[in-house]
RNA sequence: GCCCUGGUAGUAUAGUCCGGCCUAGUAUGUUCGGCUGUCACCCGAAAGAUCCCGGGUCCAAAUCCCGGCCAGGGCGCCA
């Protein structure tokens, strides 16, 4: 085998630099070095850190020379230097190459990187080498795992739902169809049923899942393939699960400001906590604000970009809700007001300039779902084993969606979606 | 699907308006040579570009025109 013998007392980086003096092996990729005749400098790093390797003995640098990503191994000490800025340096006795790297390499992944997006995304597995890019997806794991763990922690169940799905019926956005067999099949572009069957017996539940949508969208912040952290829950309203949207999500936040300082720093990203409770803003309000800034809007029309982004300016809030929207705006189990059927329990959540979440209380009663579907122009026939899941005692339930590479976007300040997503699917892009 | 802008060595860009001096400039990477402590090391040299594709105008096209593909931005669409 090539170049395993180190692997079995391999240690990071960063352990490396706290244990000086010992005889180690550290292993990595070679970020660059620099070559001054009589010594020699190795950047290198592994998942955890960087190091600089100092070669005095020059019989220790491999013959055929080191070129950026070769992947190393390196036996020797680690000590603390007072010449070396980064205050430890790494002293060699052994240097073998376990893997060269082509040269030169087809995207730059220094600090200083300079390709652009659609390069990057060519070669994505390199530029998950580079600093920015493993800052985002750092964060963007502990974004996940936070969600994960303060959910488990207060009681939710982690649901499975399933991607394959029968119907198309549900309305709205256009599905990837494929063949299943002898039927018809689709990608989910929700999970919202499942969540919902799921909630009416075990009460609190979420779900990490991928949604697909056939849409022949091309911006910023749309994808046809994007991640979403949902939950579900029984005995709830709207406001009910609002609050626990900006818990968590203020959790989240926390968590990242503590954790990933250096990541942050990495993306020149200041992190504000917003302030709970977010402030809530009806459809109304939110209007007759527009209105009063001399927009052209009127109750019941949907808000254009601009006007979106006209809010935003106006209410000047880090995060805030966006409720109590018109029933025509908003998906047909949305549960409406008792007093105003064209006003329904729904909302956004707008977190850094962009909507990433939506959520509603759903109708638990069939009779009202079939009517409201008979509303929308559906038919209720379409949506009959949906609504004979509530015929059995469904408590009121409620929840919400997240967008996970949304949100990232937002944490990172990144301006494209495509960033922040390790393989995007856009209506160009299928490969990698 | 619409509007605007762009596509030039591995990467990122200058040049394009106003066609000829472009035999296509620069940075970085790559290769080679030099240099005991650098830290985006430095210094010197070399290689590396059918100027996105197809057509057109012209004595002459990276440059102007038309079509296509792709990218970025704006919008639409997104229960």
């Amino acid at each position: 085998m090539h170049g395993v013998s180190f692997m079995f007392d391999r240690v990071y980086i960063e352990e490396a630099k706290k244990r000086l003096g010992k005889q180690l092996t550290i292993a990595g990729w070679v970020i660059r070095t620099r070559d001054l005749a009589k010594i020699k400098f190795i950047v290198m790093r592994d998942m955890t850190g960087e190091i600089q390797v100092t070669v005095k003995n020059l019989d220790l640098f491999p013959k055929e020379g080191l070129g950026r990503e070769d992947v190393i191994a390196v036996t020797g000490k680690t000590a603390q230097s007072k010449i070396a800025n980064a205050g430890v340096e790494f002293f060699p006795d052994r240097i073998e190459v376990v893997n060269k790297s082509r040269q030169p390499l087809p995207v730059d992944i220094a600090e200083t990187s300079q390709s652009e997006l659609e390069t990057r995304l060519n070669w994505r597995f390199l530029d998950f080498r580079a600093p920015q890019t493993r800052a985002i997806f750092t964060i963007q794991n502990r974004l996940l795992s936070t969600f994960r763990r303060w959910l488990t922690d207060n009681g939710y169940v982690e649901i499975q739902p399933p991607c394959i799905i029968a119907s198309a019926s549900e309305g709205g956005a256009d599905l990837f169809e494929l063949p299943y067999f002898e039927k018809k099949a689709f990608l989910a572009q929700s999970p919202q049923l499942y969540k919902q069957m799921c909630a009416i017996s075990f009460e609190k539940v979420f779900t990490v899942t991928p949604i697909w949508r056939a849409e022949k969208f091309n911006t910023p912040t749309h994808l046809n393939e994007v991640r979403q952290m949902d939950i579900e829950q029984a005995f709830a309203d709207d406001e009910a699960v609002m609050k626990v949207l900006e818990k968590v999500l203020v959790h989240m936040l926390r968590d990242i400001k503590d954790h990933c300082p250096e990541e942050l720093k990495t993306l020149s990203r200041e992190l504000v906590l917003p302030e709970l409770p977010f402030r809530r803003i009806t459809y109304i309000e939110a209007v007759e604000t527009l209105q009063k800034a001399g927009e052209q809007i009127n109750w019941g029309d949907d808000f254009t970009k601009p006007q979106e982004k006209k809010l935003m300016e106006l209410v000047g809030q880090q995060a805030f809700f966006l409720k109590d929207w018109p029933a025509a705006q908003k998906a047909f189990y949305s549960m409406p007001y008792d007093d105003n059927s064209e006003v329904v329990h729904a909302f956004d959540c707008i977190y850094g300039g962009i909507e990433i979440c939506s959520g509603t209380q759903r109708i638990h009663i069939p009779e009202l779902l079939r009517e409201r579907i008979s509303k929308k122009g559906l038919n209720p026939e379409n949506f009959e084993s949906y609504i004979e899941a509530f015929a059995y005692g469904a408590p009121p339930h409620a929840g919400w969606s997240i967008g996970l590479e949304r949100l990232t976007m937002t944490v990172t300040g990144k301006d494209n979606i495509r960033e922040c997503c390790m393989f995007p699917r856009d209506r160009e892009r299928l490969i990698p």
